[in-house]
DNA sequence: CGCTTTTGACCTGCGC
DNA sequence: GCGCAGGTCAAAAGCG
């Protein structure tokens, strides 16, 4: 409920991925690398208002008057409307039974005006309190940016160093301004890792990134061979013994949809499908294909228990600038996958450690981040499927039914901001778990930094940034009200309980669509019905 | 015609 | 060594 706030340029976190862009700009990007259109996706990023169907006015209307702007917070709102409801309910009576009906109706005013007068203050209570949060979190965002670009700026100093400067520019196709969207698209460790942005070589004549894991990592596979790296002793060793797990590393997220695959902002290109063991529905390979070898692969595929259920797994680290809308998707997945190596990192106890750190990330959904030790490469999984706040309100099965949101829509129209942050609220969280937990880790990576930058001031500026953030961070973890308060946002945010597809996963249906002009929403479960001869129609399958 | 998807074949790792 | 399963390749087909 943070209607209040006016002028909507600052009415939300500011994170330094342009949340901006609209789905406009998704769709003119989709334009640009393909002609096809998105059919049948699960889109994270459209806002598409899936309450639209039971009260689409009704949200015009809230948000023409600025009553509502979170859902989450309309509900705790609903719940003090109707607290002072109830409590102005006996005098009521009262007054119906002492007062005439010539006066009932003067009573009645009042008591009605009394009411306004009570929900207006307490809009206000919360307002205030929105912006507090909001104010928090706009800090530990600044100060996390803050150390985010002091490390890369040193570890590009430190390339430039190295002479991997000039390639690492070239890469980007720009200068060290790139900083920022280099950010989000690979959350650190910028500089070896690199090795896979070699161009593409002599592959035939299509598209298809010219290699596979193998020859990007090269060298490094031998050094994945063991699937939990071996923390090496100086720090560019564990520099590059993190960057092979990385690419091993993956982050599967779950989202109950009926879509064939997710609109996390990425272009994708099938190049596979399997049927799996113990599954009956397909898996799908994609590669992203937004730019020539870039390493990112994802595998998408439906529960085998719960068919409702998309399981999309993604794997790598983009090496390219991506849009807006990706960059949301792609911190998140790579900060989990950080998350997940620099808590796995010190053997034994990593996946304890890593475990902590969801809980300590969710602490109302010890379920919503849980990490695979079993699995032949270290996965971290975000359930997105679950309810994991008991203060779950009861919503609309309608209402916001699978979409993580587009958040130039939350943000142009005002509307829930905090939906479009939601992958933001993932990453920045997990990233920041990642190197808290990971410590020694980042501790290692810093002093290697260090170690080539001469300057003190720096190491102890960063120094200084470091602990800053992380009293900010454990001033957060540990405050209820702030868990609380997060939990309630992402748990307003993630499906409700019954989220029963009604209106066939309208979440694809974003206004004119998200980079689909045409008709969507019609997911008739192609896979299911076709997954026996492993035939998917095309209509169940579109790719970006 | 160019691009994407499909799909059978192939490669690789792993367990027995 | 063999079989199995996961993952990838690439020719063919489909689509706009």
């Amino acid at each position: 409920m943070d209607a209040p706030i006016k002028s909507p340029p600052p009415t939300t976190i500011q994170f330094p991925v342009s949340l901006g862009c609209s789905s406009a700009d998704h769709d003119v990007d989709h334009d640009h690398h393909g002609k096809r259109k998105v059919i049948d996706e699960m889109d994270f990023f459209s806002d598409k208002k899936e309450n639209g169907g039971g009260g689409g006015g009704r949200d015009d209307e809230e948000e023409a008057n600025g009553i509502e702007h979170l859902r989450g917070h309309d509900r705790l709102d609903f719940k003090v409307n109707t607290g002072l409801h109830l409590l102005t309910t006996p005098n009521t009576g009262s007054d119906e039974s002492v007062v005439d009906d010539g006066m009932s109706s003067i009573t009645e005013i009042k008591r009605s005006k009394s009411e306004m007068a009570f929900l207006q203050a307490e809009m206000e209570r919360m307002n205030s309190e929105n912006l507090r949060l909001k104010e928090m979190l706009n800090q530990v965002t600044n100060n996390y940016n803050g150390l985010q670009m002091h490390l890369l700026t040193m570890m590009q100093q430190q390339n430039d160093q190295t002479g991997g400067g000039a390639a690492e520019e070239s890469k980007n196709g720009h200068g060290n301004g790139l900083l920022v969207p280099r950010q989000f698209m690979d959350l650190g460790f910028g500089s070896n890792e690199e090795g896979s942005l070699s161009p593409p070589e002599g592959r035939t004549g299509r598209d298809m990134p010219p290699t596979p894991d193998k020859e990007l990592v090269g060298g490094e596979e031998q050094s994945s061979e063991s699937k939990v790296p071996k923390l090496g002793h100086s720090p560019r060793n564990v520099d590059q013994a993190t960057e092979a797990t990385m690419r091993k590393a993956r982050v599967s997220v779950r989202a109950r949809s009926e879509a064939a695959m997710i609109t996390d902002g990425c272009q994708w290109r099938k190049y596979g499908q399997k049927l799996a063991k113990g599954n009956p529905c397909p898996r799908a390979y994609y590669r992203c294909t937004m730019a020539a070898g870039c390493p990112v692969r994802k595998q998408v595929q439906r529960c085998a228990d719960d068919t409702t259920i998309l399981i999309t797994t993604y794997e790598g680290n983009h090496n390219h600038p991506l849009p807006p809308a990706a960059m949301a998707m792609a911190s998140t997945t790579s900060s989990a996958a950080r998350m997940l190596l620099s808590g796995s990192m010190p053997s034994a106890d990593g996946i304890m450690n890593s475990n902590f750190l969801a809980r300590t990330l969710l602490p109302c959904s010890s379920s919503m981040a849980t990490i695979s030790a079993s699995a032949p490469f270290p996965t971290i999984t975000l359930d997105l499927t679950q309810s994991p706040n008991p203060l779950q309100f009861n919503k609309p099965s309608n209402q916001f039914p699978l979409s993580f949101l587009n958040p130039s829509q939350n943000i142009a129209a005002g509307g829930s901001s905090a939906a479009a942050l939601l992958p933001q609220i993932f990453g920045q969280a997990l990233y920041n778990q990642s190197k808290f937990s990971g410590l020694q880790m980042s501790q290692e990576l810093d002093q290697g930094a260090h170690d080539r930058l001469s300057p003190p001031q720096s190491s102890m500026h960063q120094a200084g940034q470091q602990n800053q953030l992380n009293e900010t961070v454990n001033a957060l973890a540990t405050d209820p009200n702030f868990t609380a308060a997060l939990a309630a946002a992402i748990s307003s945010l993630i499906g409700g309980p019954n989220q029963n597809n009604g209106g066939n996963n309208g979440n694809n249906n974003n206004g004119n669509g998200n980079g689909n002009g045409s008709g969507n929403g019609n997911v008739t479960s192609s896979n299911n019905s076709s997954n026996g001869n492993n035939k998917l129609s095309s209509s169940g399958f579109q790719v970006n």
